[in-house]
DNA sequence: GAGTGGTCTAGACCACTCA
DNA sequence: GAGTGGTCTAGACCACTCA
């Protein structure tokens, strides 16, 4: 493979090969907790220098993509066994770390996509949705209430039986049933008063405070997948937040 | 400059020229707005190879406290004339830019740093820091409530007076007034009642829900430098984030 | 000891900026 | 055209893991 000559769609080689890379992803060629070819193997596969592999894959690597290990191989991580998880949970409890958390299922039904909702999601408007409702424990206590929303057809056959014979996380379940891996996401965050329903569910007064946590959820290739939406009574938690 | 033999401390050649760089940055030897040195004038000045210095540079660009411009140089970023602001307030309009920011300041005074604080700054308790508390607006609209607090020890001279001067951003001030970066922070989010006086400053009922954001800043070195509180009427307002 | 990713070098050439 | 950072190669050696 050469560098392709200047134009405007020049993108230099180690982003071809980042390309090609991602694409073995997606295909399930590589799945999440095994290894991928080493870099030297990749190399020769894609006929340039380890150092361009290299770069690709460091760039994968920094967008969570992939896992670098010394010594041992570059992982597709998985939601299941890592705690690739703590990216996508930022609530914790103020003063102790997280040793449980448990999900109760409210409710799974299927559901027509508002014009916003299809429009976040890149799908027709009234396109079929499924949404599922959950109640989050973290170290025992009741803690966030949740509402999930996929495309049905990406999705097919997930409801109430799957997620009761799966009781995880739900990218968990994204990835080994319906094999789609969550690796980005975009939130917005408000302060809002519980109301009558959200806080039954919390055991919140309604006109408690909670934080609502509204979550555009990607796949590969920056494509949308999830719409969430998380209430949290954030009496005794907070949201966790890193700035750069 | 080699490679060190293998030790406990081992550190590779491009970390120590990363260090070198950032107490050049530190020192003030090169200040935000300016360039610093060429990749090869860098790598002759330490004695290694442009790769390596390239590899000190890309990892400190990663982190925001340089800037690379193709063809241009590498720069130290300014919250002055950059929109490295930008990184810095997560709070937005729901559905426009923002293009206005306006700051008004309610009062400046000392104050001892309580137990909690004294820890989060790494000063004893006790120690004297001097409180900013400002209204922020918004393209217009006044949004945020906002309590800094800083060392008295780093920030002498720090009062209402130079705060009327310079009304712009705190960070732009701590910059050009103290040379002092703030170049990463840790906030932990919440949802509580305004209260009277939030509210008021707010226009809101003191039972209105506002998200409150709690920062440490950090500056080279991530030595905490500012504790912050900010309340944020959330009704038209939000938090960004993106996650990965 | 074989295999992995991590560091470092030297050198070529490209893309971009600016005078 | 000179100077900057960006890409790419080839090759050496290091740190780490695992059998």
């Amino acid at each position: 493979m050469k560098p392709e000559a200047a134009s405007p769609a020049y993108q230099p080689l180690y982003r071809q090969i980042k390309l090609l890379i991602t694409e073995g992803l997606e295909s399930g060629q590589w799945k999440p907790g095994q290894s991928i070819p080493s870099e030297l193997e990749l190399a020769k596969r894609f006929n340039v220098s380890q150092g361009t592999v290299r770069k690709a894959v460091a760039e994968l690597a920094q967008e969570n993509v992939l896992v670098r290990r010394q010594g041992r191989g570059t992982f597709v991580p998985s939601h299941a066994h890592e705690r690739a998880q703590a990216a996508f949970l930022r609530i914790t409890p103020d003063n102790a770390p997280i040793h449980a958390i448990h999900a109760e299922l409210v409710d799974c039904c299927r559901v027509k996509a508002d014009e916003r909702s299809a429009r976040q999601l890149d799908l027709d408007p009234g396109a079929s949705l499924i949404r599922v409702r959950r109640l989050l424990s973290i170290n025992g206590r009741r803690v966030i209430c949740e509402e999930a929303r996929v495309p049905a057809g990406l999705f097919k056959g997930l409801d109430a039986a799957v997620l009761e014979s799966h009781r995880c996380m739900l990218y968990s379940i994204y990835e080994s049933v319906f094999q789609i891996r969550i690796v980005a996401a975009e939130e917005r965050l408000k302060a809002l008063l519980a109301g009558a329903e959200i806080g039954d569910f919390l055991g919140l007064a309604p006109d408690a405070p909670v934080l609502a946590v509204e979550r555009v959820a990607y796949t590969y290739g920056r494509r949308p997948v999830e719409l969430r939406r998380g209430f949290c009574n954030s009496a005794d938690h907070h949201y966790a937040n890193i700035i750069s």
